[in-house]
DNA sequence: GTCGTTGCAAAGCGTTTGCAGCCTA
DNA sequence: TAGGCTGCAAACGCTTTGCAACGAC
């Protein structure tokens, strides 16, 4: 029952911290197996889902892809993805406006958000 | 080179048309075997991944979900899921919201949104 | 008759799980 | 030492693809 600190999920967690964007399970399992080269996917997925469970991390579900993961407490936020360089963005503030949307007798308990389009960048 | 009609394909679109919520891949199998029976799963693939390209389709992706799809040209709207009951509801009217969350110098060209809480019957 | 389309089965991809051995507490 | 955790490989669910037969034009 006791939860146990092994390196395995010391290195994934790691890896999700260092990052300033989400990542992958591609990206964590590349990352962790520098801390801990035996690490394999199974591991990984298993830490997640342990990780999410506990509300340590959350995930980031753009459409039609693979999910992504970052430390939870990082905000409340919403991602820009520009079409051209893929680069992600953060925005934010999106609370007030939403509940604008929400007919009226109906309880709004959370949402999901994504932008698309061209970055500074790029424009 | 020409864009055929066959039974499958009038099966499908007509399964989706008569239908006032997204469909999933099961439910458009199912409903499109009453009038094409020996209809395979991998053609239903084919003809859905055949209308999007045309855009006569939209996908409908909700976040860690398989995608539902539903004919285009039923306006720009979103969805409000029930967590209780599982129902699907239309919001539209984001544009003029969205637009304020990006950053300047962003051109914002497209945006997923999913709302869900509690309908009004499970309220 | 052509060639786009179909059905089947196999393969692909991301994710989960069974199991025996490992290692943290 | 106990039992949670790991690695491996097999299994899973959804989707795509190779191939030979089919059928719309």
């Amino acid at each position: 029952m006791a939860e146990r600190n092994t390196r395995q999920k010391q290195a994934v967690l790691g890896a999700l911290k260092e990052s300033s964007t989400p990542l992958g399970v591609a990206d964590i399992l590349s990352i962790a197996r520098e801390a801990v080269p035996t690490l394999s996917q199974a591991t990984v997925y298993r830490i997640l889902n342990r990780l999410l469970k506990k509300r340590k991390i959350v995930t980031v579900q753009l459409p039609g892809e693979a999910p992504l993961y970052e430390p939870a407490g990082r905000g409340h936020h919403h991602f820009f993805r520009c079409r051209r360089c893929q680069s992600m963005y953060e925005v934010a503030g999106c609370d007030e406006l939403l509940g604008r949307l929400t007919p009226s007798n109906f309880t709004l308990e959370g949402h999901d958000l994504f932008l698309y389009g061209l970055c500074d960048s790029c424009n």
